[in-house]
DNA sequence: GAAAAAATGTCGGTATACTGATGATAATTG
DNA sequence: CAATTATCATCAGTATACCGACATTTTTTC
């Protein structure tokens, strides 16, 4: 291993975007690989901070999801979180082992298995609320305030303009 | 399933960011979710614009890196592209099979594994360029032209200031 | 130079996320 | 009403992506 490394001055390493580093390296350039590195980024402080539960930021989405709207099928799931279905009973899985949701087939349509959150399921989901809501401000903190609405904004409008792609089509309420 | 779904009229799911959807789904105003679901629209963007070659976007970041600086190890190759070790073995492994890559024991430091891409995955690697960077454009069409520089010096403030988190450290170069 | 510490790769385990296929049920069509 | 079509859940398979634990090798410390 190299023995001695240049140390950085700490004021140059705090400048945004430096462009040398971008000229060097292009996977900087390439928002895909960026929007990766951020995804990531978030899962690692929704751990950090939701730790105690044990939980993930699927399982949160999904919690959430149930929390509002009861006995959902596996589909409208998938189409309210933008997964597959395939993925959905994966997840659906998990939390049922837990106890945290039951699942059981539709009286009306034989095909459909319907979600609903157990009283535990209600309890962690209310518990956890604010350990999630603080990953979501730690992750846009070194955002300036006044930069954080438009960066949702565009997040929002890519992808609304690209929501056709892939096996799950996004189709909220 | 229902009937008969009343239609919106195109000119209203034309707006951006309609904001009584957010009121009604607290899903998207959390921007972790929302950079998940960024995240798997670059994923189907890429499939489509590269279905001919079968090569995923970690796949051809790793490509990449290689073609730059050839003879990298595992650990170095994880901080370059901001992956976990083992998850960056597994890749190896699925481009070693491919005939993409070579691996083999470094000389001076028998703890080391280097790998080099073969003539093969340096012509893959050119050729698919094209696809990849039609996939990055088509990624943030929806934003306006100005908009896009902005866009990526955030994500790119975003990833500087969490850098620390999880196993894997970024290190570019 | 020997013991301790660090670095590197591998293995096993878990969770997300997709595709393709198969089977069961419901809706549509003739 | 029978046949076709569509929908829903499930299964098998593959690819990311992480952690913890372990063995091997190198570096550091005493």
């Amino acid at each position: 291993m190299e023995s001695r490394v240049p140390k950085k001055k700490k004021a140059e390493s705090q400048t945004i975007a430096p462009h040398s580093l971008v000229d060097r390296l292009p996977l900087w350039a390439r928002p895909g690989f960026l929007i990766r590195r951020v995804h990531q980024i978030h899962y690692a402080l929704f751990f950090e901070e939701c730790a105690d539960f044990g939980i993930t930021p699927v399982q949160y989405g999904l919690l959430t999801t149930l929390s509002l709207t009861p006995d959902l099928d596996q589909n409208s799931l998938g189409q309210e979180l933008g997964i597959d279905r395939t993925n959905v009973a994966d997840v659906l899985h998990r939390l049922s082992r837990r106890g945290l949701l039951e699942r059981r087939r539709s009286e009306t349509d034989r095909r459909m298995v319907l979600a609903r959150l157990t009283p535990e399921g209600e309890r962690i989901t209310k518990e956890m609320y604010a350990a999630m809501q603080r990953a979501q401000e730690r992750l846009l903190e070194p955002l300036r305030p006044e930069e954080r609405g438009a960066f949702i904004t565009m997040l929002i409008r890519l992808i609304d303009a690209n929501n056709h792609l892939g096996r799950t089509t996004f189709r909220p309420s």
